[in-house]
DNA sequence: TATCAAGTGGGAAAAAGTGGGAAATCTGTT
DNA sequence: AACAGATTTCCCACTTTTTCCCACTTGATA
């Protein structure tokens, strides 16, 4: 499981490095996408192929029959890409997802049980302090749901 | 599964560089048709059989009005296009479809699961921008439809 | 303090993308 | 049918970007 939260460097090249202790679990290949909310998604392979799927719209096969459908998977698949982890550990972030969180000299790197996030630093802890306030709101929230 | 943004030229010639990414999933010959939302749709061969059988067959849901589902083939079957990739990677935008969602000096290719599509870069940057907007909306929305 | 692991930075080689000229083909006209 | 002009195709060369590799820095540990 990928817990925890690291500050990292986004160098010149657009290259970050990804914590040891990520490493193993992620393997040589990871998606990264653009996520919901100020930061990006990176999945394993595996974990990808389920979220693709769940994404492409099984009762046709034409998911570009609708539009809200075309809307998202552009958004979804069409700015993401598959990059590999390089000799020492080190990934590369596309400029278009770079641009699009505002990406720039400290990122953090945040380990959510089967995905990782990349975020500003700044933007990171400014969200932590929102949501350290709303926790207990939200698990609350959230718990009622599970046992409806 | 072609996937990612690459911001490309289209030269005097109308030729436009396939992203190296894309090229072997894509093969040699490629089917280029208008697409939906001003862009172009590219399929590969195998891609195009799958698209054309399900459009042409009753049995889907695009049977309910007929008339549409002739001017609707008649748009994806009648200003579709089979083009080679020449020895370097590049395709020859038909004048007909490079007129039709007016491309121009920088042009946008994107990866959309199993199909590519071809912007105006400027158009697609628009595009994706209010698509970031509404992201987190439809995420929610396709989420509760699946979920049914 | 020496050593090791993790993270950072930068240069050289390779790959990808772009532009343009010459050969081949096509078109229309006499 | 022959030719001129235009268009298309093929190939080569240049430029920019990416990739690969090596080396340095920092901080923790024995």
């Amino acid at each position: 499981m990928l817990i925890g939260e690291y500050i990292h460097t986004i160098d010149e090249k657009n290259r970050v490095s990804m914590p040891v202790k990520f490493r193993k679990e992620m393997g040589k290949k990871i998606i990264i996408t653009p996520g919901l909310d100020s930061c990006l998604f990176i999945f394993t392979i595996k974990e990808w192929a389920k979220v693709s799927q769940r994404l492409s719209d099984s009762s046709t096969d034409l998911s570009f029959l609708k539009a809200d459908q075309r809307s998202f998977n552009r958004y979804m698949f069409g700015r993401a890409a598959e990059v590999e982890i390089d000799s020492i550990g080190r990934i590369l972030i596309p400029d278009f997802l770079k641009d699009r969180i505002g990406l720039k000299d400290k990122v953090a790197i945040i380990g959510v049980e089967d995905r990782v996030e990349v975020w500003n630093d700044k933007v990171w802890l400014q969200n932590q302090e929102v949501v350290e306030k709303q926790a207990g709101g939200l698990a609350e929230k959230l718990g009622n749901e599970k046992a409806k």
